[in-house]
DNA sequence: GTAATAGTGTCTTTAAGACAATATGTT
DNA sequence: AACATATTGTCTTAAAGACACTATTAC
């Protein structure tokens, strides 16, 4: 061993798709380092806990206990981070989870009354620590996926229709896609959906078929950007 | 922060591809836990080292002073494991990196006298700690990672022909691929292959055209593993 | 010459891109 | 009725899959 120690955070990633917008929720500091300033949400691994127990038990602190039962929403390790310098306090290692969570009531003051706010992934600049860089990766993460993954239904509650999906997309990768070639992709695409008996009946014109999520997870073929995105090292 | 602290270690998952095989390697223990147990290679931080350093320099204690100036190659952060009893000599976590480089010469006894072998992926059963777990991980994401990425060029030295090339995902993947439709796709590819002016004059048919890798890093589209792999969580 | 491997070409099939037309609801 | 959105369909184009043939070396 080594007497040489780090403590283990776990950060979150929290996406979802707000008006037409991936939105990342962010949680303002109070204590220092780095009062005052937003950052992601996250907290300290406990003595036995795993890095996904902690990732979970966070998400459900900040989402609310409405998400723990949710069959709908997705949750996956993203990276670490650990340069010598990124907290002040001294040797601290983040390992940050991505979730993927479909659009939920406005987050209230927390247990802990923190504040917290859903904030498009475009306006996040300026964030405590290291957690532009990790939000970034994070977003570029989720936009990748999409690509090749079922994912994208996390962000949709768990009847939805086609259109709603399709938001999904456009909202996360900033494009328009063509909406019948998108559902003939999707439809065709066996054990993407499954078709529900009831139809929507939120908006004004003729009422959309609602669907469930199937039980493929991935994308054979993929349903790709038309723009090229770098791929992470 | 916390009283809760953790030792941090960096394994690498180092592949390769030897003799039609992808192979991984590895080096057995001497000194407890897991005293003759074949582990992946790895080690702790050192105080003012971030994660890439220290899998850097690793990867340059494993594979020689040789690849450290090689420009092809390829090293990135896979993921990190933090079982409260993967390690029974206390609190370890690991931050695993996997790496993929070209077929080297067979390792000799390391600098601290470690020895190593290259070991086919599929052969590696029983390893010290969790590094079962960590090395499938490592394979699965060089196996996605080759669909829609040049790293595929990473396998092979800095002059290779596409029959080479050809090989590498041959390896990987397990699957036999068309000769014909693979050249068509990897050199209709942009910034894929640079061709350069020399032949091979190794094998026994006609020479073959020796090419550099390219500036190009994605795929698109991709090329696709007929068979389909799960997409990790 | 033969054997071996490299490289090019063609036909077919699959799936994406670009549209138009019809269906079913609300107001 | 007018309007809005859903859903199905057709034509074109890009690219993968399957295959035959020619080219260039060693022996």
């Amino acid at each position: 061993m080594r007497g040489n120690l780090f403590a283990v955070a776990v950060d979150l990633v929290i996406l979802t798709v707000r008006g037409g917008a991936l939105c990342a929720l962010l949680v303002r500091r109070t204590a220092p380092p780095y009062p005052g300033s937003w950052a992601l949400p996250g907290g300290f691994v406990r003595p036995r806990e795993d890095l996904r127990d902690t990732a979970t038990r966070q998400l459900a602190e900040q989402t609310g206990a409405a998400t723990e039962n949710a069959v709908t929403g997705h949750l996956e390790q993203l990276a670490s981070y650990a340069a010598p310098d990124r907290d002040p306090r001294g040797r601290v290692l983040s390992v940050a989870h991505l979730a993927l969570v479909p659009d939920l009531p406005e987050p209230t003051a927390g247990p802990h009354t923190t504040v917290s706010t859903w904030r498009p992934v475009d306006q996040t600049a300026g964030l405590a620590f290291d957690h532009d860089l990790i939000l970034a990766d994070g977003v570029e993460r989720a936009r990748a996926k999409l690509e090749y993954s079922t994912l994208a239904a996390s962000f949709c509650p768990p009847e939805f229709t086609i259109t709603d999906l399709r938001r999904v997309y456009e909202a996360v990768w900033q494009t328009e896609i063509d909406p019948r070639n998108f559902s003939r992709k999707v439809t065709s695409t066996n054990g993407f959906l499954v078709p529900t008996d009831s139809k929507s009946t939120s908006g004004r014109g003729r009422p959309a078929q609602l669907f469930r999520r199937g039980s493929a997870s991935t994308l054979h073929p993929p349903l790709l950007r038309t723009s090229t995105g770098p791929v992470s090292a």
